[in-house]
DNA sequence: GGCTTCAATGCAATAAATTTGCATCAAAGT
DNA sequence: ACTTTGATGCAAATTTATTGCATTGAAGCC
């Protein structure tokens, strides 16, 4: 759940149009405290508004080529999608469960990942370092 | 290339007969110095030996059930599969270039992970700890 | 030897997630 | 009004992986 971003004015920020698509599925993604795949976010916004699974994959595209939205990799087929990094959401890594399909943010600091070295040796461009932890949650354990 | 491994031992210690198959693509993968699609693993052994995908796919899935084999998401579609950690090969991070698609092994302490607090607190089962710096390869950069 | 069993493999069809091509529509210029 | 342009919808295609069922060949048993 994020209070502070205005998605407004995120999306102004990078010269995207605010149409009210684009404006729900950042909202969708924003106010949601864990990451959700394309599916969660077309189911969620076709029993309000009604609209079409593609375009809601070429919004998302479109987000995360802006850097507003992070796709994020799960150890399953589909990609999960979350806020990007910004002021107000620190980069982190998310737990995975393999059983449920579930996606969790955990903290910022729960893993210490030092990649200061490899920014300034690596021989190429880095755009982003994703940490997944996998495993099996807490409910499906029992 | 892994000189140390034998493959046989390996599948017998897993207590799978070591068919044909189940050595080619296990050498395959673990002769390759950076991990492999599924296509990659299917169009090498096809080209020699005649299999089916559908015969790769299900070795890949036993081996990486038994835990010979690691199953690595990319920033792409498709699972990338290289040796699972053992007393030759350590955990390592991934970088894959999002232009070429190509995947490389960094060095285990390339980026250094501190896991250890989550170990202990994590409500829950942890398997693996992936990370994945994704980004544009030195080739493609030119 | 002949019979049964069973795991490994192959082949065809299907599924899941995503992408592409093309049509439409509405707002912004001119 | 006329044209352009970007956003969206709809149907079809693509990519990657999985399922169901048939075949085969070796291992065990009478």
């Amino acid at each position: 759940m994020c209070k502070q971003c205005n998605y407004e004015t995120l999306l102004s920020a990078a010269r995207l149009d605010a149409t009210d698509n684009r404006l729900r599925v950042l909202e969708v993604i924003g106010n949601n405290s864990y990451p959700l795949s394309a599916a969660d976010i077309f189911k969620t916004l076709d029993r309000t508004y009604r609209i079409n699974r593609v375009t809601v994959y070429r919004i998302l595209d479109l987000l995360v080529e802006h850097e507003l939205v992070d796709r994020i990799s799960t150890g399953g087929r589909a990609f999960y999608y979350g806020m990007a990094p910004n002021a107000h959401h620190h980069p982190h890594p998310h737990f995975y469960c393999k059983r449920c399909g579930q996606m969790d943010c955990l903290t910022p600091d729960s893993l210490n990942v030092d990649s200061e070295a490899l920014w300034k040796t690596f021989p190429g461009r880095i755009d982003k370092v994703e940490v997944r932890v996998d495993g099996i949650c807490k409910n499906c354990m029992k």
